[in-house]
DNA sequence: TCGATGAAACTACATATGTAGTCGTTAGCG
DNA sequence: CGCTAACGACTACATATGTAGTTTCATCGA
């Protein structure tokens, strides 16, 4: 089970699941168009992710390069489970029917699905 | 926009959408089970709902009773949207991608969603 | 060699969340 | 008509989260 991670970091983890390893500094670069944060904000929220295993860290002379020591497919996994459980009682269809339903489905989401789920079949 | 509803307020709502208006009692009662909540723990995360203007108040006699003011249906589309953004790019094929890869969906909920997107075409 | 620069470590603080306890009041029972 | 049980209101407190500031130490350039 991954440890929860929070919103601020997510960006992060997106960030060097995107690239990696990585320093404090390049990650801060990287997030700093979305989200205004400052260097130390960056630097917490790694070592907090740190803490929780999330990441790993490798010396680099004085410095340290951060990885993810998750998978992004794991953590969606994982996410993405508990997401349906919670609110949809863990059936894929009722979220895809609300989905449709609040029209957040177009007519190419919906092909690509079905095609996407001939696929599978096969 | 609909405010940001923890985990255990979403318990609480769960109960209040099934049936409403109901007492705190009422919902402590119905909580119970799933959760080992105190009566005290229930009307705190209720005011905590009513602050937020989720749920209206309506009094009888010394007593409250509480109703859902935002509709199941909605806070469902706000949070699936946002669930969506952020971990998919707002893009729903891959979502269901990443379901079935993780082999969350049997093939008893493919059939079901094909059948759910026919239904949704005509 | 020495000071400025930059990196990590430590500290800070407000708000959110989970989980209650206590206080003051009121209404209904005896 | 007074007492007690039940309610809402207020208070509490630990942990999580968002967002930094401050300190300390090492290193690289002048």
């Amino acid at each position: 089970m991954v440890e929860r991670i929070s919103d601020a970091e997510h960006e992060i983890m997106e960030v060097l699941w995107k690239t990696a390893p990585l320093t404090a500094t390049e990650v801060a670069d990287r997030v700093a168009d979305a989200r205004g944060w400052s260097l130390q904000t960056v630097k917490t929220l790694l070592s907090r992710l740190a803490t929780k295993a999330v990441i790993g860290t490798e010396r680099d002379g004085r410095r340290f390069l951060y990885s993810p020591l998750v998978e992004r497919d794991t953590y969606l996994t994982g996410v993405s489970r508990k997401f349906v459980d919670r609110l949809f009682g863990g059936k894929v269809t009722p979220l895809v029917a609300h989905l449709a339903e609040a029209d957040e489905l177009s007519a190419d989401d919906i092909k690509e699905i079905e095609e996407l789920l001939r696929e599978l079949k096969a």
